[in-house]
DNA sequence: ATTCAAATTTAAATCGTTTTGAAAAATTCG
DNA sequence: CGAATTTTTCAAAACGATTTAAATTTGAAT
């Protein structure tokens, strides 16, 4: 591997000039700089990561804590994520450091990696609502970007949607379309989207002048088998008048839906009608599913870049605060809503 | 943080013996080596680890490529090795960086990985037989381990398990129940793992007297929905005689296999064996199927300790062919696999 | 007490870069 | 043409560890 001493030895300059010319300092010389970048090149330079770090304390690597549900439930939406923030952290220059968070506490593996000290900051995933993640990576001075809100008014980079506004967006179409009974299949409320999810939902629901009763709000980690057994439940009428619209918080629950639709006998969307986010899996495509599924769309893919950028520019000494990025995820209505079926006018309560 | 220096100052002693005293080397003295492991603990020191790698040349890095299918169906074994491998690799105070690789050259991410430099090894995962990247690695003498086989006689590390094995086991066992008409749903031929299985397959078919038309022979990236589809096609009796028995890949096709059974209102073991390859995720558990499932088991988390531990004395200069480990999966008769039925007793042909 | 060997410790070089402060070269100006 | 600038280049320090070769201390033997 040539070094800057080769490359100064072959052109009888000093290191500190190579260094400067192959850095775009302004002093060097235009024909000298010339030269040293060309005989870089002859010469297959690549500076080392490690001497640059050393001297700049800066490692170019970011780390990113997998946090597990025990059935590895998260694995889809995780690799998504993985796959992109890896080829935008590329583009920067910058790699990733995994590790898999197999414990209770969550701030543990965070101490642990820290500990290394290789780490110039931190990807945040799903974060829960006042994550403790988040208070300790503050407190030790750690430059972070998080993967959704934790809370309102908060010091530091983020990238998320609007999750309130998915809810009530899709509350909003549904009474607008005439329901009156909305059932709601939530993510786990434990988790910052879900809580978001949910506090839209209710207040767009007593925004319409509705109510929803408890039975008819589900919250599990998002699954086909949750979405199909729930809905089940729902539409059988042990718990009250079944609802004629579902509000549900992923693709996959809806696929269960659909399922348990189709195996009462109720049309989508003649008798039932079924609205998702949809986070744009390429294995799982809305535009897919019979009939083609109504839903929020904000892909989990388009969060790569942004996040990447957000926390290499905070690295870089941007303020917190100018590397925040809230959208609004786009309504796209398809086949699986429709006007409330004759008969299910009637409010619950 | 507390370096070296700040230690010799502390002591008086040079940083050298500092060093030494830190490292046990045996020239330092017994006293001299307590009082600095004391301060060294009380100043909180770390070693930094850039600068080791500045003058050692190890990085204590290691990579880690993903190559997810269109379907990303590999998710749940890739979590599961990265989950087992992060925390081996920590045990031995070693990191792991993460790229996902999203072209069609299997090599362009290892070589775009090794220009940064960063890197002391490889752990190379779902090969295939004569793996490209295996051939790469070695001619740009990068240390790297391989959790497969993916040819017989290699110079370098790996821990696999006796693929072969894993299907004549199977096959001896529904031989010596009786079966005659045994059909195999196979993992994706292009893996080593498929490629092994399938050999292993068709030698104990022959040495067993018999023979399976190809129509009895499937492959495909293992998926519940594969072992359905297909388990339901060769026992239309379209193709022939419809299979006593079934060699399943994985049990996630068993569990295809099992469901298209029901529905063909076939009972297991009565009407059907199927015995499938286990590789004991948590999320998957063959003894909670219905029937419980024969399998030849090896959990995939066991490759993780020896994965890592090859790799890093690998790159501490052990030799390749010492660190090798094959091991034979084990195998568990349950309650899916029974004599043949009566009246199956015919073979093919 | 002197000599020699063994046990400890040390100063200094090294890894490959960035960056400071000074020096040299080139340019401008009176 | 010489002085004053402005450009451009350079030597050396720094980052924090490891390691070589040399120096020192210690202990035993004469």
């Amino acid at each position: 591997m040539a070094t800057l001493k080769d490359i100064s030895a072959e052109l009888g300059l000093s290191v500190a000039t190579v260094s400067r010319a192959l850095n775009g300092f302004p002093e060097v010389n235009a024909k000298t700089r010339m030269k040293v970048e060309a005989t870089a090149k002859r010469m297959g330079y690549r500076p080392n990561r490690t001497a640059q770090r050393l001297v700049t304390g800066k490692s170019n690597m970011v780390g990113m804590i997998a946090k597990l549900n025990a059935d590895n439930t998260a694995d889809r939406t995780f690799l998504e994520i993985l796959t992109g923030l890896t080829a935008a952290l590329a583009e920067r220059d910058v790699d990733l450091v995994l590790a898999v968070d197999q414990e209770d506490d969550p701030v543990k593996a965070y101490e642990r990696m820290l500990e290394r000290g290789i780490l110039d900051g931190f990807i945040l995933n799903a974060p829960m609502r006042d994550d403790p993640r988040v208070d300790f990576l503050t407190r030790r001075g750690v430059p972070f970007v998080v993967h959704g809100q934790t809370a309102e008014d908060v010091g530091y980079p983020f990238y998320g949607i609007d999750n309130t506004a998915v809810s009530t967006d899709a509350v909003q179409l549904l009474a607008a379309l005439g329901h009156r009974r909305i059932a709601f299949l939530n993510g786990d409320r434990s988790y910052a989207f879900a809580a978001d999810r949910e506090r839209g939902f209710r207040s767009a629901i007593a925004e319409a002048g509705l109510t929803v009763p408890e039975a008819f709000i589900g919250e599990e980690t998002p699954s086909e088998s949750f979405g199909y057994t729930k809905a089940l439940e729902m539409l059988s009428g042990r718990s009250g008048a079944r609802p004629t619209a579902f509000v549900c918080a992923s693709t996959m629950i809806a696929a269960g839906v659909l399922k348990a639709a189709g195996d009462l006998g109720l049309g989508v969307p003649a008798d039932l009608s079924v609205i998702a986010h949809d986070d744009a899996l390429p294995a799982f495509r809305a535009v897919e599913f019979e009939p083609t599924l109504t839903v929020t769309r904000s892909p989990l893919r388009d969060a790569c870049v942004p996040l990447a950028n957000h926390l290499i520019d905070h690295i870089d000494g941007t303020d917190g605060r100018d590397l925040q990025t809230l959208v609004h995820a786009e309504l796209i209505i398809r086949n699986s809503t429709g006007p409330v079926p004759q008969g299910g006018q009637d409010p619950w309560h």
